[in-house]
DNA sequence: AATATTGTTCGTAGTTTTGCGAACAACAAA
DNA sequence: TTTGTTGTTCGCAAAACTACGAACAATATT
């Protein structure tokens, strides 16, 4: 596999959005950074760092989760959230082969 | 720059949601993997590839233009559009820098 | 001047998203 | 049993998104 026909599709179109609408607002990026900086946390540790409403933060954290990139558990009386690594890994591939697979004519093409 | 500590923030939250936003969408991806897939097209190749109205189709060209993904220009009386490639690779480094971020417990903080 | 081509913009309709407070659920503690 | 703690869900309102056809703009062609 020369660089000219690299990363031959190797997403799913369907996903790759899903995980970008998931991450299309600012709030729903914080939390993942938040999240990604450490093993896990509850909802009361991110609903701190967030200057809005907890029902709205649930609201973030329940699309996230629809999304697969988080993953929620419960620790009564709190929740434990942490990033879902399998899909977090899977998102990363996507995006990765959905940017590499631009044409580059001036290294490869001319 | 050891592995527990790289990546450090090396990217715009706003600006990466701005990007995912973009992305968001199935018919926006597939806009951008047609582009990604040749130097530049028109209006029209692109409508051709999409079973849903010039209209709507020129609304997410808009879109993706205004994230900064693409660009348009006028050649009466066709329009050539074309992936943006400088925030093409700024888009790239940012979801790079994103999902690099993850700590990596098991290979270097245990 | 009338006609054709290529896309954008407008106006509209329906859906989804975002955000909030209030109410609720599940459990622990007094 | 009452009270507290932790989050989710409900109901609502405002805004944004998605999609369409029709109208329009800019230019070429007949």
């Amino acid at each position: 596999m020369n660089c000219c026909e690299k990363n031959n599709q190797s997403f799913d179109e369907e996903q790759l959005a899903r995980f970008a609408k998931a991450m299309g607002h600012p709030i729903r990026i914080t939390i993942l950074q938040f999240l990604a900086s450490m093993d896990s946390c509850y909802f009361g540790d991110i609903n701190n760092e967030l200057p809005i409403a907890k029902a709205t933060v649930s609201q973030h954290l329940k699309e996230l989760k629809e999304a697969g990139l988080i993953q929620g558990e419960i620790e009564t009386p709190k929740v434990k959230y942490c990033i879902n690594r399998e899909n977090w890994e899977k998102a990363q591939a996507y995006f990765d082969a959905f940017f590499g697979q631009i044409i580059e004519k001036k290294i490869c093409c001319d």
